[in-house]
DNA sequence: CCACGGATTGGCT
DNA sequence: GCCAATCCGTGGA
């Protein structure tokens, strides 16, 4: 079962790996956020990648400013950005320095600290089904659960407060890829990978 | 079930 | 001034 594997970050070579790799690998992770001794986790279940040399939708394409410098790093700092006036999105910079690569974490499934995510999204711990599955199925939604904010941004994801756990790879027969969601620019690329009949994606 | 639009900040032109 | 890597509620079929 889940307590006879490795409970063990994954180390800077993980992330500093190509782009499109470092996607694949992230699903089946577990996010792990720790603050004011309260533990958060769930396992990654959707992503989508991004990269500003060749993707017109990426926050880099148009070069280095200060709200993607972060992303201009090597691999394993997280890059949270705040969009439509209300929500924050969490990414996993990846690639080498310079590179302007990094991966949205779309879904998440609960896994740890579940009464404190209902907190944050509903205000309430008992929860209907429906919004059981509403807590972490979608970019906005996992940072609201997780209380992921722009105080966030720049966090080294090898250090204590936000980090991801070893887990084993997700087979590929086992991850649908698509294009990207909610974008209007290289609409076309088939960017977005998820776990095959997760309950927690955010739409198929 | 699906389509549509409002909310509301901040980054960039 | 425009518009966004979203979410949620509403209204109609």
């Amino acid at each position: 079962m889940n307590n006879l594997q490795p409970f063990e970050k994954l180390p800077k070579k993980f992330y500093t790996r190509e782009l499109l790799t470092v996607a694949r690998e992230l699903l089946g992770k577990i996010l792990v956020k720790i603050e004011d001794d309260k533990l958060l986790a769930g396992k990654i279940v959707e992503v989508e990648a991004y990269d500003g040399l060749i993707d017109e939708a990426a926050h880099t394409y148009i070069g280095k400013t200060k709200r993607n410098e972060i992303m201009f790093n090597e691999g394993g700092y997280f890059y949270v950005y705040f969009t439509y006036g209300a929500h924050f999105c969490c990414n996993v910079v990846t690639g080498m320095k310079d590179h302007g690569t990094a991966v949205l974490i779309r879904a998440v499934e609960p896994i740890a600290g579940i009464e404190q995510m209902a907190m944050n999204r509903y205000n309430k711990t008992s929860l209907s089904e429906k919004e059981k599955y509403n807590l972490t199925s979608g970019p906005g939604k996992v940072c609201e659960a997780f209380n992921i904010t722009k105080e966030h941004y720049g966090i080294d994801l090898t250090g204590d407060k936000i980090f991801l756990l070893k887990r084993r790879k997700i087979k590929g027969s086992d991850i649908v890829v698509s294009k990207r969601i909610g974008i209007k620019k290289s609409v076309e690329l088939p960017w977005r990978f998820y776990i095959k009949n997760n309950p927690y994606v955010s739409r198929k």
